[in-house]
DNA sequence: AACCGTGACAACCGCCGAAGC
DNA sequence: AGCTTCGGCGGTTGTCACGGT
């Protein structure tokens, strides 16, 4: 049972000779594709222009690059499927001259079960049952020691064909009761942020410390939280008044900072995002953007934003991943404290 | 030499959303 | 507004090479 495009006419299937290879790479080369449907008539092939399209994009571009994937690769791809889950095509792009099945099929045949045999779920990048030290509660329940424990910061992502400003809510510290907030209960602060702070919803991205996420409800909805993990980095407890990390938005990237001032008096976030010059969702790189809130970090009511876009499901396994997997003494020393 | 298991890669399938009519 | 076509995507299957038994 061949696609619908296919039933029409004569199609042939299956693994493409170098005479069909030729011809699809000559038309292609000399006409474009101004539509893959009619490629096949006018390039003399016996193929469904599905077909083709997918020999030119996997195999015949000619800006393909061959060959094993390099550990920096297959650290990109990790750290992307961390944040985006299965969307390969998405994952490729921050992979020149990878295609989405390249990726696909190193994910699925390498990275998996390296991942596996790691005692990491690939889907989740959480310890896998068998291999966790500290039991949690339920999924719905997350608690920890202090209410001040985390700063999540939600964006909500425009399109990366609006230049919409995106909305920045910061919310410090949960409820210790055990309990994740609900809808119902205080909201985090919103700011709004300069339009150039963010323009894609899977650009920015701090493996360790920083999850994006697109909510499964708001395709143009996405979380970043950041967890207070800093004395690994700094090998210290940060100080209460300031707080300054680097993270890394890109594999070439290495900027997202975001400062904390005085407590109770503000936050200021400064945000610098680096580029990606072959993604055009990436555009405000370098752009250190500082945006003063008076938000209070008790939370509060918000005129312009009322959605609840945290996904503290993602929340709960980050922060499982996050203690699990890295360094479990770290509990014992974090000070949650600012 | 034959068989089998595995890994890597290629290709197909079915679904979905956008665009055009 | 509803239908059709098309391109894009992720999941799955097929194919081939290779090494071990």
């Amino acid at each position: 049972m061949g696609h619908r495009c296919c039933t029409k006419q004569k199609i042939k299937r299956g693994l493409w000779s170098p005479e069909e290879d030729e011809k699809l790479l000559r038309y292609i080369t000399t006409h474009g594709h101004k539509s893959w449907s009619s490629v096949p008539k006018f390039a003399g092939l016996q193929r469904c222009g599905k077909s083709c399209r997918l020999r030119w994009i996997n195999y015949l571009r000619p800006d393909l690059k061959r060959g094993s994937f390099t550990l920096e690769e297959e650290q990109i791809i990790i750290d992307i499927h961390r944040i985006l889950g299965n969307r390969w095509a998405q994952i490729a792009k921050h992979l020149p001259g990878r295609t989405d099945n390249e990726v696909k099929n190193f994910w699925n045949s390498c990275i998996k079960k390296k991942l596996i045999s790691q005692g990491l779920d690939p889907q989740t990048h959480t310890l896998l049952s068998s291999h966790r030290r500290i039991t949690t509660s339920s999924s719905s329940n997350f608690s920890n020691n202090n209410n001040d424990s985390f700063l999540i910061i939600t964006s909500n992502m425009p399109n990366s064909a609006n230049n919409n400003a995106p909305i920045i809510e910061t919310s410090q510290g949960l409820s210790s009761s055990s309990s994740l907030p609900t809808n119902n209960q205080a909201q985090p602060s919103v700011v709004q942020a300069p339009s150039s702070i963010v323009t894609s919803s899977d650009f920015c991205y701090e493996p360790s410390r920083i999850i994006e996420n697109n909510n499964s409800n708001n395709s143009n909805v996405s979380n970043i939280i950041c967890s207070h993990n800093y004395s690994r980095m700094n090998n210290s407890i940060p100080s209460k008044n300031s707080l300054l990390w680097n993270s890394r938005t890109d594999h070439d990237a290495e900027d997202f900072r975001v400062q904390t001032l005085e407590e109770g008096q503000g936050m200021q976030h400064s945000l610098h995002a680096a580029d990606d010059d072959d993604d055009d969702e990436i555009r405000e790189a370098n752009n250190i953007i500082e945006m003063n809130t008076n938000a209070s970090l008790e939370g509060s009511n918000n005129d312009n934003n009322n959605n609840n876009n945290f996904d503290f499901g993602l929340l709960e396994s980050v922060l499982n991943s996050e203690f699990m997997s890295h360094d479990i003494n770290y509990m014992d020393e974090l000070a949650w404290n600012f």
